[in-house]
DNA sequence: CCCGATTCCTGTAGGC
DNA sequence: TGCCTACAGGAATCGG
């Protein structure tokens, strides 16, 4: 599943490939993703050149000249660059042609994605106006997290994936940052000290960077551009290993839904 | 405001 | 072999 890390990945694959490049053509096939696909698109960012490609949160930005678009892979997407002529399969909903004629192909079987496109600063679009801090930029701090979570009773797994809170933060990094921080994900966001909080923001950020050196998590769908696979999965300490023994104790690794999603743990680990 | 449940979607895995 | 169901989850939305 996309998250940061993926993203990240992505972004890093399909880089030289459209910035400072024009678009020559955008070619939809599928309108119907996460959101509907409206407007016009194809006629606003053909011919406009890309002037930097960003990512926020779990979002590319593509800026043009004037305005951009935005992408999310959802849970299943990959963007990847076609290295020869590939018919398009059922899942591939868009291409984007730069002006050397080269195909960087859109895929997401479940649809969970997004293309928008915005005439204004990508970054002051209403889906990305209230997403939370990055947490690979310095304003990312344990002290951070410590204020925003008083008052609050979620569980921290559920604190920490909230994308208002911190931005990019997913399943599997959320079960792997808190195994590595030693924090019960279950515990109450709100009663967790500020000592703790400052293990989990380096967890969080020790997690992501050792994922996007790795090229991602592959678990299904996510290839990069190039069309490989991320091996960060080898890595992951808790995600996905329910039953097996835990690797700094002789404790079984624990399952169990928190906010509807599979959550794992060392139950004797993380307190 | 805060939080949990529900919703979108489709490929895959497991049961029978 | 084939059908059926459960499950995976990012993020918006809704209801309490």
């Amino acid at each position: 599943m996309p998250e940061l890390p993926e993203v990240e990945t992505t972004l890093n694959g399909i880089r030289p490939f459209l910035q400072g490049l024009k678009i020559a053509r955008l070619h939809i096939r599928q309108r119907n993703l996460r959101w509907p696909v409206t407007g016009n698109l194809e006629s606003e960012v053909s011919g406009s050149r890309v002037v930097l490609l960003q990512r926020r949160g779990k979002y590319i930005l593509v800026h043009l000249e004037r305005g951009g678009l935005i992408v999310h892979l959802g849970m299943s997407g990959s963007m990847r660059v076609l290295l020869n002529d590939e018919s398009p399969g059922r899942h591939d909903h868009f291409d984007i042609i730069n002006q050397h004629g080269q195909i960087i192909r859109y895929r997401d079987p479940r649809k969970f994605g997004c293309l928008l496109y915005t005439p204004d600063d990508p970054l002051r679009h209403p889906r990305l106006i209230g997403l939370g801090v990055e947490p690979l930029s310095d304003d990312f701090t344990g002290h951070g997290l410590y204020r925003l979570s008083r008052k609050r009773t979620a569980p921290v797994k559920s604190f920490i994936m909230d994308g208002r809170i911190v931005a990019g933060v997913g399943n599997i990094y959320a079960s792997e940052a808190l195994f590595l921080a030693g924090v019960s994900p279950i515990r109450q966001c709100g009663k967790i000290s500020r000592l703790r909080y400052q293990l989990l923001a380096e967890a969080i950020r020790t997690v992501l960077m050792r994922a996007i050196r790795q090229g991602g998590t592959t678990l299904q769908d996510f290839v990069g551009a190039d069309g490989t696979s991320g091996y960060f999965a080898q890595s992951l300490s808790v995600y996905g290993r329910e039953g097996e023994k835990c690797l700094k104790c002789p404790a079984g690794i624990k399952r169990r839904v928190i906010a509807q999603r599979s959550t794992f743990y060392c139950p004797r680990c993380q307190i």
